[in-house]
DNA sequence: GAGTTGAGTGAACAAATGTTCACTGAAAAC
DNA sequence: GTTTTCAGTGAACATTTGTTCACTCAACTC
């Protein structure tokens, strides 16, 4: 008698395969936005099928658990992180203050439209069921795996191991993962300074790393 | 029939004020435990009473809530960091070089013997009850503060700014976060590679940091 | 057009949850 | 020695939880 208007938003028209994507994606959504402030851990599969307008039973049709679930998360939230490093690789100028300045306004840009994908690694990575847990950290060592081979291109291999370029890579996409949850709890109006913040310290660092090397072997 | 050597560990024996005072610790303790693999939001009150030998009801003499509790373990997490971060100021060496390997020596050592203060501060500080989140994150800034106006007395105001000093403090105490949290998720047998690696980045960050400035504004 | 498939239903369950209330009994105060 | 205080008890409650099972009925197959 209040949101009826439209029925909820239960599967209407398709095929049966359509309606059956439409309602994963529901309890996918349903899901993300309910574990938003609090975690994995604390979600029950009775509040997402309440959200979504389903009855209890009918989770079992998609998922096997809450867990399996999460895994499905964050297949999708790297999803979107990997949409954003496609973006970071997309340099003109080949400046390192350019290309800085440039990658931390593309987080920027990619941690306010995906919001609850940033958020929900940020926040699982430490806090979410085990299986979630080395899920993510997975993907994060395949992303540390991919910056160290984008960086072995940009280097002098005479300067710089594999070793060493794992370490440096290590120590970049720390910054970006502390940078992101930074923007993901500061309220909006504090990003420019946050912005402003990540693109000194990646300054300082990025400048540290190549001295370092050359002091270290010249 | 089987742990009944010893009444568990009911509050035996001392004043009234002693004996509640350990039960508190009791509580205290066994959420540190129980919430060590999940998180502060996923525990609950009977769970906690339940592994202390109390009736549930016994809880509400000590706390108001489990949020509340939470906040008793974010207080006395910080006391051990604090700890920490005493013995790290104890240098007597001061080259550079020396109060990075100091430090990163006192972290293992202290992630090592306070492992569950550590981790959950890691854990609550982005998955926590709101009220405990916000503790944790108002006492990391208090740390920040701390650590620059220790770099303060170690700097020339000639070249770093208040301002200057933040960002950097900003940037350490994330790096140790960040290299806890490692600490606390590997195995044993990875933590002296976690140590080199963490001594390597420091070194590279405290390098550029050092060169940015000059190069800024000589 | 008959038969199969399978997403969603609805009742039922045992277990666990937070919070209430009146209580006990030993330590503290008088 | 009497009275007060208060940490811990134990029963009771209304909710919420995960999972089971037999079911419906529209979309698909043949």
């Amino acid at each position: 008698m209040e949101r009826a208007v439209t029925p909820p938003s239960p599967a209407e028209g398709g095929s049966r395969g359509e309606r059956k994507e439409r309602t994963r994606r529901a309890i996918l959504d349903a899901a993300l936005a309910l574990c938003q402030d609090s975690s994995m851990v604390a979600l029950s599969l009775r509040q997402v099928t309440r959200e979504v307008g389903i009855v209890p039973t009918a989770f079992y049709r998609h998922f096997d658990s809450i867990e399996d679930l999460g895994l499905a998360l964050v297949e999708e939230s790297f999803a979107s992180l990997r949409e954003m490093l496609r973006d970071v690789r997309q340099v003109d100028d080949p400046s390192y203050r350019k290309i800085i300045d440039r990658s931390v306004q593309v987080l920027r840009q990619h941690v306010q439209n995906q919001h609850d994908h940033f958020s929900f690694i940020a926040r699982e990575r430490v806090a979410g069921p085990p299986a979630v847990r080395s899920a993510i950290r997975h993907q994060i060592e395949l992303v540390e795996r991919e910056l160290a081979a984008d960086l072995a291109r940009l280097t002098d291999p005479a300067y710089w191991s594999t070793e060493d370029l794992r370490v440096l890579s290590n120590l970049i996409v720390n910054s970006m993962v502390i940078t992101a949850e930074a923007m993901i709890t500061a309220r909006p109006g504090a990003q420019d300074a946050i912005v402003e913040q990540a693109r000194t310290q990646l300054r300082m660092l990025l400048v540290g790393a190549l001295r370092w090397r050359s002091e270290g072997l010249g």
